[in-house]
DNA sequence: TATTATTTTTAGACTTGTCTAAAAATTTAT
DNA sequence: ATAAATTTTTAGACAAGTCTAAAAATAATA
């Protein structure tokens, strides 16, 4: 059993890998926790006598398989939790993570299971990030950023790269929500941004919006 | 703000100070909540100095305004969970305790106002234990244990005063429960068993049982 | 490659919540 | 009302998780 520390530092890493390919480096997990560089290694000597990663002095670190399930258990805690925010409580998207921040260290497999169930076994969570399965496994989607697009070609909106709640409340106040379907309109040269449209409504949205934007290519029109 | 542990003292100062009225003593909260009385001690000084209770050396404790309310939004919490995983997540009335311990603890105003409003606001746990509301205030419902009841009497089962696992499980088997009439056909002057009818089934159960069923009244046939 | 800069670890301290053992206060019983 | 039993508090210790400041290792640079 792990305590709410461990799995936030395993959840920490867990992300932290899936970003850069190896090791993840002691300063890295402390700015992702907000701690000190001291505080991590000690934690990590911990996890490391756990058994849930693999640890040699100043080489950073790496989860192990067991390490990696702990993980990707909080992690499918944390979206589902999200998933039943939103839908069954009427949370908005940008409301939900601190909330599942907290319910993600609950301690119950019924639970967890019951829960799964109950939102009709989602495959992602509010902001198109993918739902581990009991296992671990996330199914992964072939995502393109919307920037990546040209003109003329469409796509459904999946996700947002940038999830903190300042861009997905500006996302709300646009009518951009997942699911919808995006088609570039044009292509401005001189600052890169776009003309597109959403629904039945279009839009002009700057090129740092088009680039934490996730899009699944979408084909015919 | 309160810590877990604060609000675990607060939540069964709250349940002691319901049973006795007047002061609760440290040796009670220390065996309620399975710790020693020094680390009661410990802990009322710290809870006296947030002002959520009244402390006086030797002479126990008793819950301020704010205390009261403190703890009777705990209450709330664990039995609107309780309410939901019995309604949604097909949790078994004897499952429902360990998860609603935790649960009860998450923080977030909208979560449970959310949940009150998802659940259809419920007045009742799935025990039969009033949901104190928004302010802590509480419906009490007149209520009489079953074992109080002549023959012929009927009511319906309303709570249980014994909440243990073993109990709840041994009504599941027996078909009792919650919202059910049940009639006094016969009672025994030996051992001071029941004879009873429930839904369509009649059964006997003994004094000890009838001594932790609450039934509310219930005029006519 | 020698020196500087950065990263990481160690050492020691602090807080929270707990414990044991002993002292003090209160209650009960003779 | 005094002694015995019980309850409560104090004093000191411990584990978890964090911190600061200093030392050690690694990486970058001239």
């Amino acid at each position: 059993m792990f305590t709410l520390s461990e799995e936030n530092y395993l959840k920490a890493i867990y992300h932290l890998e899936l970003g850069n390919d190896g090791g993840v480096s002691t300063n890295a997990i402390a700015e992702k926790l907000a701690t000190k560089a001291s505080s991590v290694t000690d934690m990590v000597k911990k996890l490391s006598e756990k058994e849930v990663i693999l640890y040699k002095k100043y080489k950073g670190v790496t989860l192990t398989i067991l390490g990696k399930t702990v993980a990707a258990n909080v992690v499918r805690k944390h979206r589902l939790w999200e998933v039943f925010l939103v839908e069954k409580l009427n949370f908005s998207w940008h409301e939900v993570h601190e909330v599942a921040e907290q319910l993600e260290h609950i301690k119950s497999a019924k639970l967890i299971n019951q829960l799964d169930r109950f939102l009709g076994f989602p495959t992602h969570d509010p902001h198109g990030d993918p739902i581990p399965d009991k296992d671990g496994n996330l199914k992964i989607v072939a995502k393109s950023l919307l920037s990546t697009l040209s003109k003329n070609e469409s796509g459904i909106c999946i996700g947002v790269d940038d999830s903190s709640s300042e861009f997905l409340q500006f996302l709300d106040k646009k009518g951009i929500t997942l699911g919808k379907k995006i088609t570039i309109l044009d292509k401005e040269d001189f600052d890169n941004s776009l003309s597109i449209s959403i629904g039945d409504k279009k839009l002009s949205i700057s090129n740092k919006i088009a680039s934490n934007l996730y899009i699944r290519a979408h084909i015919g029109q």
